[in-house]
DNA sequence: CTGAAAGCGCTTACAG
DNA sequence: CTGAAAGCGCTTACAG
């Protein structure tokens, strides 16, 4: 059974390769009855084009590109996840490439961009250098971000609202009553901890407590050294001690409880615990963990709209450009707007990491600074 | 800056399209000199082939197909990373099928086959029939399974060894002290799962313990059913109450230590859980998670080599048809020789979910079936 | 060692 | 509505 070319497809029909392929690409040209007829036959023989001479005829690949950091993080697969239930019913693939963080990305970028094979980009770091990427769009290759923003690149993106999900952190936690409330944050280059960071503090403000500097702790999201300056914090004078911690992520959550239960704390009792993330042991661990869930299947799905939708302009605008030729002008119009940037709602999942301020410590005073 | 092509260098390096073609494909008939300087040519263009022109000429595309689950498990993440550290050195590239479980992907497979699109495939997957597979590899087609056993295809595979590691899951308790040890199954489907309930078994028994099949529960890796039947467990009047589980992954194991803690029993003061798996939260949750590790890593590798190899061979393959006439045969020989399975050793990793059998309970009987 | 030519399997004006 | 022809950007015998 070798592979069968349009050229059989045509032999076997009695029709000509142009009318098979008119078929193929649903022209509204072909007769309704040769339509079928060469349809039946198609699907008779299990027919497929070839990928490869269809992406070369047509100068262009029905592949995107999608850049992740090393797969392990419970994020990507979920975004994946999205990005797949978009790509799947629309005949894109998505060809992937993982960027190990230790390795400079701008060849990989070069070797996606140059050889043509995506017709698009989805990218998924933190780590990376986005200077190439712009560099990419700006040449005409539509790229979307997700889950990623470096400081204020001009590429679409789709994130959630960290900023917002800090904020209702906070309130879960000053409802209950606490006051004390530390920071765990994670690596303050990424502008999701910075928004976190923003939210922790304002949060704080506008309850009318001035942030203490001494409850906010550097974890970046590794877990020694979280347990380290968690440790910091548990061995407070218990009226100095924080009753709650504001964690920038599960994971980091996990090592403060750790450290926590260490120090001879019990969660939520002695001190409550709210992660970043909801991964997927948040409700396993003991105690269930209260988080803010990242919508990141959603994210996945937004994020490929936008792509898929940047893509078709990109085509359309093509086809046009030759009835068109001031398409130079265009093409940079087309570029230059405001990319796009969606900020996608979080939620708050309550479980059982927090509970009410303990009771010997509540009404303490109005403000964080206040000692003993 | 238009897309160069191969006429472009072959212009700006005064040569014809053929022999920077040749420079390209380092052909050892091209002189020293001019490939020198070809290759300046193109670095300082920063020329790249069209991928879908190669491909169409070649015949085959450097693109191999990574079918995966949706992406939500750990292990796809690790293996991911294998195949990428692999992959990135060769110059091929991942393209990323997301088979969604509740989706037949038999029409993904023959869009894959008959698009020519990948010249490999690479298999991780617990749920779908592997039949096409069977068929694709038939064909001719490169195919690996990674971590993937329906029952006894004929498929090369690499695994980790399930059963192997449940011996030694159980030998560690088992030199604890541990007599009652209750077995928290995964999906009974999964051969994995199989293998690791042999071993199971099969430590009690050489241990010369008669397994007690009311300690064997049916989880099912679904968190509410692993709950109620380890409440079964716990549920036991002291002396018939399991003073160990063995669970079928990490995820299960945490169900099982909260089923624990909900009534009231320490983990692992009162009864020790290991898990199975070793995934990132294991050593973050409390108790951190005694477990057994599967080198997904490293399985990745193996298999992103295994396909890389047979890719090749089918190459070499390719290029002797044509001198060798009686080509169907060896075609034939080809796929039939016993497909290899590589089956990689998992290890212990001993954290302190796992204690000595609580004094009270020791040396109480023989077996599993003594009752008080 | 290098070049001219045919071909990979499609698509797309252009005729008819 | 359908077909003949040129072209997409490479590779690969085949000459020289």
């Amino acid at each position: 059974m070798a592979k069968l070319t349009i050229r059989d497809i045509a032999a076997l029909s009695g029709l000509s390769k142009s009318t098979v392929s008119l078929v193929l690409n649903n022209s509204p040209k072909v007769d309704p009855a040769t339509r079928r007829h060469v349809l039946a036959v198609i699907r008779r023989h299990n027919y497929v084009p070839s990928f490869a001479a269809t992406a070369l005829a047509k100068g262009s690949t029905r592949l995107i590109g999608m850049i992740v950091p090393g797969l392990s993080w419970h994020m990507v697969a979920s975004i994946n996840i999205g990005v797949a239930a978009v790509t799947e019913r629309t005949g894109f693939d998505i060809i992937l490439y993982t960027a190990t963080n230790d390795r400079d990305y701008g060849p990989l970028i070069d070797r996606i961009l140059t050889s043509s094979m995506s017709s698009g980009l989805l990218v998924v770091s933190h780590e990376q250098p986005l200077e190439p990427l712009v560099q990419l769009h700006q040449d005409g290759m539509p790229v979307v971000l997700v889950n990623t923003i470096g400081s204020e690149v001009a590429l679409p993106s789709v994130t959630a609202d960290n900023y917002e999900g800090a904020l209702t952190a906070m309130d879960h936690l000053l409802q209950l009553g606490h006051e004390r409330i530390a920071c765990m944050q994670g690596r303050m280059e990424y502008r999701c901890c910075q928004d976190r960071y923003r939210g922790y503090l304002d949060a704080l403000r506008s309850a009318g407590i001035q942030p203490d500097p001494e409850l906010t702790k550097p974890g970046d999201f590794v877990p020694d050294q979280i347990k380290a300056r968690s440790r910091e914090l548990f061995a407070m004078p218990a009226d100095e001690r924080p009753t709650a911690v504001f964690a920038h992520s599960d994971v980091t959550a996990y090592a403060v409880m750790t450290a926590a239960s260490e120090a001879g704390l019990r969660v939520p009792e002695d001190v409550s615990v709210i992660g970043f993330d909801d991964i997927e042991s948040a409700a396993q661990i003991r105690p269930p963990l209260t988080t803010i869930q990242q919508p990141f299947v959603e994210m996945g799905k937004r994020a490929a709209d936008l792509l898929l939708t940047a893509i078709r302009a990109n085509d359309e605008n093509a086809n046009h450009e030759n009835a068109n030729e001031n398409s130079g002008e265009l093409n940079r119009e087309r570029v230059s707007p405001d990319p796009v940037r969606l900020s996608m709602p979080t939620s708050l999942i309550v479980r059982a990491s927090c509970g009410p301020v303990p009771v010997t410590r509540s009404r303490r005073g109005r403000s964080q600074t206040t000692k003993a």
